[in-house]
DNA sequence: ATAGTCAAGGTCAGAAAAGGACAAAGGCAG
DNA sequence: CTGCCTTTGTCCTTTTCTGACCTTGACTAT
């Protein structure tokens, strides 16, 4: 395996730990997976830039540190907002609106647009009696849109 | 016999194997087969094309790599089968079984794995009585496989 | 306060490691 | 002969890795 890899994924693993923050020393790290301290620089200008959603922060000097943060994405933060918008009913033509919408705001692609118009179509809920309909389709749309988290 | 079609032919071999995934490293099966690098460049875009059902990827630079898979032509195939298979109620653990089977078998992918779980599983039917939930997920279940097909 | 020292981290250029593109030349069936 | 595959070589681009040299910050002795 590469060394950028190693080094990409000793930050991920601590950053899933510790909740989208990381803070680690340069040399110390560097010394941990046996490369030169610029290789950390290195994958962190390659692999955890901005546009990746990451936000770096360093200090010098004694006792200086790097700092990573994983930010929300926009999308995320989206996601969360349409999940707390949606009651604890949903009618058909209100999923399919917000399906459109997300659409429209690239948060989900066409393929996963579909799966969950299937998911969540009239068709699906015919043998159940119409007033549980709404309230399935509430939890369902939720419960699928709270696994796009962090993909 | 023709060189190209020894590359072809290893390459086959490898995907037969393992499963239809193959990663070869450019230089060294060059090597091993003795001819010049270019060549499995030729043999990839002259024999493993999409028309011919397969993805390659590739990545230069240090520890560089070529991916060839082949795609499931039999996938849709596998989702009806499975379609026909589902009857009219579904409890969750055979929902699970079946999502675990199809992720193994690549007919799905993680994602669809996961928005698929999230939406038959058994925290999304809470609001409705035990009687209906099973026909529910059998009808979501199916109507959502339907949407991969042709995708 | 001031200057010196040591402990960090930052920059950048260059080498090395892969794979890609493409044109020229070679072969062979019709 | 002509046209289509094959084969090969040359030059290019991307990604990784390393090392030499630079900058910053905290602390300390004067």
């Amino acid at each position: 395996m590469r060394m950028s890899d190693l080094v990409a994924q000793y930050i991920k693993d601590i950053l899933e730990q510790q909740d989208g923050e990381a803070e680690i020393k340069r040399n110390e790290l560097a010394t941990t997976l046996g490369c030169v301290p610029s290789q950390i620089n290195y994958v962190i200008t390659s692999r955890f830039t901005p546009e990746q959603g990451y936000i770096v922060e360093s200090r010098r000097g004694g006792g200086g540190y790097i700092r990573i943060t994983r930010i929300n994405t926009t999308r995320d933060g989206a996601i969360m907002h349409i999940v707390n918008a949606v009651g604890s009913t949903l009618d058909k033509a209100t999923a399919e609106i917000m399906l459109d919408n997300m659409l429209t705001r690239s948060i989900i692609d066409m393929r996963t647009a579909k799966l969950m118009a299937a998911a969540t179509g009239e068709r699906a809920y015919l043998s159940v009696p119409q007033q549980y309909r709404d309230s399935i389709r509430a939890t369902v749309f939720k419960n699928m849109l709270l696994t796009l988290l962090d993909t």
